[in-house]
DNA sequence: TATTTTCCCATGATATCCCATGATTTCCCG
DNA sequence: CGGGAAATCATGGGATATCATGGGAAAATA
């Protein structure tokens, strides 16, 4: 497999090392980057991993905006300025900068959710109130969709709106 | 890795010296440049280090311009003319001249960016401020593409509506 | 000669390496 | 199908290496 699915919650020890789990690993492995790239989520308190795949996503990002304009500047500070990369130790695990802990609310374990090209890493607590979340807003987009299709005979002329 | 990505700070010593970041001396090591190549940013009160990687890209904003243009030699002026290459010691440290403290308004401490091709160096109180500054304009910036996105389909006309 | 610059070594804190352990899980062979 | 051996995995801890920083002395500069 070479994408990240599924979540695991590890606990952090004494040294502030926490294992990736090793399905995590192995994707990684696949990716092929030396160590774990990662930097703080724009949008939710939580952190975003991955190897050569997120880079490449952040590339794409910046190519947006011209060379020296402001706005390219803004991105590179806010994005690679805020990166780091952590080194994996030889039993797979990283020690989490205060920066990220502070950031992701961390203290004394660790989310690890997949998300396809990259995964994400929550203070436990905050993702499943996060999950929960999200949960319910796909219902509802999914209600909002149901009433928008009609099946193969086209919208039906009535109730398809709001 | 190649790329100068987190960031740190460090302190000036009596001598006026400060620790290179151990992460940054790799990758300058790798880009072959002998030395630390630093001109004053254009729009912002930091310095621009870095080295081969930053020259080439130096070269191609002077390639923007036509040759002996005055907007060309203005550039040239701006950038060349105000550079320093600074000695790194056996313990991977430099010292700052007094120009390039005065305008970045160093004094005891340092902070050093990481930008990808190149990394910047801060006054790290002023540094805050602007990398704030920077994640907050990302934010937006990013708000704005989203709502234009709207799917494999292309852009909605108008009322996608919330 | 007086002052600054460069080289080299010292040190404490932290990060990294390497091995151990117990709990699952996977595998294999009867 | 079933049960025991082997592999995998998260976690822990001691030993070692790396890093930022400080300072002395040689070398260069004025």
């Amino acid at each position: 497999m070479d994408r990240f699915v599924s979540q695991f919650t590890n606990r952090l020890d004494a040294k502030g090392r926490v294992s990736i789990p090793a399905s995590f690993r192995a994707v990684l492995a696949r990716d092929g980057f030396e160590g774990l790239f990662v930097h703080p989520s724009l949008d939710a308190p939580a952190v975003e991993c991955g190897g050569n795949a997120l880079l490449r996503e952040i590339d794409q990002l910046l190519a947006l905006h011209a060379p020296y304009s402001e706005e390219r500047s803004s991105f590179s500070m806010a994005l690679f300025g805020a990166s780091e990369i952590l080194k994996i130790d030889s039993d797979g695990r990283v020690v989490l900068s205060e920066s990220i802990k502070e950031f992701a609310g961390i203290t004394s374990e660790v989310s690890f959710v997949g998300q396809g090209e990259k995964f994400q890493i929550w203070e436990p607590g905050r993702f499943h109130a996060h999950f929960e979340e999200a949960r319910n807003r796909v219902r509802d987009l999914r209600k909002q969709l149901n009433s928008l299709y009609a099946g193969p005979g086209g919208p039906r002329s009535q109730g398809a709106r709001e």
